[in-house]
DNA sequence: TCTTTATGTCGTAAACATACGACACGAAAT
DNA sequence: ATTTCGTGTCGTATGTTTACGACATAAAGA
């Protein structure tokens, strides 16, 4: 990369964009699912529940972690992944406005 | 990369992730907002709008033609891009339904 | 104490993404 | 006829992602 050029797009574009990184690879979204679904923040039961080696699903973990949108904070023993609801909806909120103005129009 | 395990995750999740992915670069998104506001289908005036290189441009629209977010037709002796709507309703659904299926709770 | 379990870090290989210059080529303008 | 314009392809440098094994470490259990 010669350049990085991102920083000539406007702001909630490009956190739109970070937030879709996060969530552009099907092992993160899955990951977010069965941390929704287990209303109690596991840890390494993660592990279990993505058929992807350990090493690989902790680094998602970051990746999402990097994003904001979880936390993994050390619970005692145990490390405590949850989404973190207030980046969460905004990132929701971010693809909602974001879908809204696109409005596509079949030209072709 | 030794392996690709994508094939392992739900089909609707993974296409969440392809779209996810097209979108996933600010200039993407930036993209994706000119070709809407312009109603007519442009070719290398997209080139003039967003702050990249020619060839940068055409690559970030190959990757939206790729996740088939947008058609790239040779009208005439021009190319006429415009958003696939058929493809970007799909993907306003999935997000919609993955966004919604994912409740965060606030545990730590 | 020794082992297992949960967790994390480090290194690394292969693939993919980003950015762009150089070149090609046909149609339109001069 | 020659140049310019719009378009695209190719190559290529650098950076990032994905996947995982090997090692480290601290606490729990035998």
């Amino acid at each position: 990369m010669i350049s990085n050029k991102s920083e000539i797009f406007p702001a909630e574009q490009q956190q739109a964009a970070v937030y879709a990184k996060a969530i552009s690879h099907p092992a993160r979204i899955a990951i977010l699912r069965f941390l929704a679904e287990s209303k109690v923040c596991i840890t390494g039961d993660i592990t279990d529940a993505i058929p992807l080696g350990r090493t690989t699903v902790l680094q998602h973990l970051q990746v999402l972690k990097d994003s904001e949108l979880i936390t993994g904070d050390i619970d005692g023993k145990r490390v405590c992944y949850c989404i973190n609801s207030d980046r969460y909806d905004e990132m929701k909120q971010l693809f909602d406005e974001l879908l809204k103005k696109i409005n596509p129009i079949n030209c072709c």
